[in-house]
DNA sequence: TTTCTTTACTTGCATAAACAACCTAATTAA
DNA sequence: TTAATTAGGTTGTTTATGCAAGTAAAGAAA
């Protein structure tokens, strides 16, 4: 354990200061793409695990974002009413949602992605590669040890 | 610039999730002191630059807290509510509101700041300083570079 | 089969955030 | 001194979050 005061630095991570700045400017980039309907950089973190694999169900949409079941479900109810996905009642299990892409969705995978990387870029910059991963090693083990 | 794809690490970034673990942790563990009025971890952030420095404008501490100006209104609205702070409005400049504690405010600062501290080790555990220190450092980078 | 428990999701309520539009006080310029 | 601009806050609207409570399907136990 480590012996420190509560410094402005911690104080920065604990309001996000980074990941929200990181959000804000996502979803600006997104913006001035001119795309046909904006998403949040919320909706984006959606859309993002169904671009890498579709039929995903809430429970595990919930679990990849780190957020609780009702916001995901409201995400979604969003993301609908935007027509980017849509709800498909499992037959298997029918208490479960299977979430699949609509085309329009499938179709806002790469400006997405290349919105994204952009942002990654503009916010790593002058960064080096090696502090990068340890700083991602410390955000991983934060989050284990909290979660 | 880094030559890098989009990562999970890179994603768990953007969605905040480390910062969103530690305000969770910082609200279960406010909660549990038992204290009379349970603040959120937003108005925590409030509250802790209150406990430095008393008689801050709306606009500062937006500024401190990264936060746009409807949302310290709010913020201070309900933490008025709440009893824990005052506006006065500032003879100097009457536009502006100084924000000041109250007693009861000003009880909560050593509770606040112990929980505050917990949450941290909590957090921290297994981390090692000069790592720490790297992870800080980048966070401010990415914070300079977007903002 | 009936009952109990768990799981997946939804709804209600309070708080918080982003963005735009607005008001008023202060400052600057003409 | 009057008109235009800037700065500090507030309000409105939409979206997102956390927690608690609810519904309904699935699975387990009696």
């Amino acid at each position: 354990m480590i012996n420190m005061e509560i410094t402005d630095e911690f104080f920065s991570f604990l309001s996000g200061k980074a990941s929200t700045a990181i959000s804000r400017r996502l979803q600006r980039n997104l913006k001035v793409t001119g795309m046909p309907c904006c998403m949040t950089s919320e909706q984006w973190s959606i859309m993002y695990h169904l671009w890498q694999e579709e039929g995903l169900t809430q429970q595990e949409l919930a679990h990849f974002t780190y957020r609780d079941k009702p916001s995901i479900t409201r995400l979604i109810n969003n993301l609908e009413k935007l027509g980017l996905v849509i709800r498909v009642n499992d037959k298997q299990d029918r208490r479960s949602n299977l979430i699949y892409l609509t085309k329009e969705g499938r179709k806002m995978k790469d400006v997405g992605l290349e919105q994204a990387k952009k942002t990654l870029y503009e916010a790593l910059e002058g960064v080096e590669e090696e502090n990068l991963v340890i700083a991602q090693q410390i955000l991983g083990r934060i989050f284990q040890n909290l979660k």
